[in-house]
DNA sequence: CTCAATGCAAACTATTTGCATTCGA
DNA sequence: TCGAATGCAAATAGTTTGCATTGAG
């Protein structure tokens, strides 16, 4: 089931409606390559839809996180962003506090040292949240 | 040299000045044994001194992050909370996302994985922030 | 038809800032 | 004395909400 239809049939399990502006702000979603703040999605979709209020795109993307297609990621700057989940490639971010880039990157040895951590503590994960801030090669040699 | 030194001294550096609310803040700071944001440290110190303003805590706040004797966190909730850094026992967190109970671990095992992957990318790494959400024992008991 | 969704503007919340006054060095 | 610090109030920024209207089921 791909995520348009999982989406779908979240929304009618809550008894929620499937409207064009929540296509298009999925559809516009999921082609993001990077990570969306409200703002981000709301210009970029203004282009095709200039009718979706930036309530609506912030009201959707509490639901698709809510549903799981949506993570909340919050890298320190007073801006929530979101980014698609890819449940075959879960990843964390390495932060570039220079230029803002951000390369993601995916460990699983790191995965399982969190769940014994978790065992150790009687804890459940849920989810995570792993950010590496420091400086990318092309600003630590700018810097210098 | 401890952190009230360590303070000044950086004060000193900076052409700052040492004031009598920024040692109370301080004081009262590192006696904390949890994560206070501005406004809990800012209630705490009304007691003992009743005419620090909220912007001096917030200021103060800063300024301790800034030379690194506290850590800004931020668990998602919108709300900023700092910790003193102990030089001696980094550490990171997992948070019971049922009753808001955090717990401390850390993991050397994970930290090496996390210089591993920052050399792969050519990063340098300055800070970083790991966060495990989900259920701790008891919540997960009571909602079974 | 009915109730949820939308778009707009207004309300909130946490954070940050401007400024007159106070105070440390 | 001089510039930094303070406390207050006001400004910001991001997020969330109320409400009249629209639209999906």
């Amino acid at each position: 089931m791909d995520r348009i239809a999982l989406f779908n049939d979240y929304l009618h399990r809550q008894g929620l409606k499937n409207t064009s502006q929540r296509m298009a702000i999925l559809e516009r979603f999921l082609r993001s390559k990077s990570h969306y703040s409200t703002e981000d999605l709301y210009l970029k979709l203004r282009k095709d839809h200039p009718k979706i209020g930036y309530a609506t795109v912030h009201r959707t993307l509490k639901l698709l996180a809510e549903c799981g297609i949506a993570v909340e990621l919050n890298f320190g700057d007073g801006q929530t962003r979101y980014e698609p989940v890819k449940a075959d490639q879960h990843h964390d971010h390495l932060i570039c506090t220079s230029c803002g880039k951000i390369i993601e990157f995916s460990e699983p040895r790191i995965e399982n040292l969190q769940e014994q951590v978790a065992r150790q503590h009687d804890f459940i994960i849920h989810s995570h949240r792993h950010e590496l801030y420091g400086q990318c090669a092309k600003c630590a040699a700018e810097n210098r």
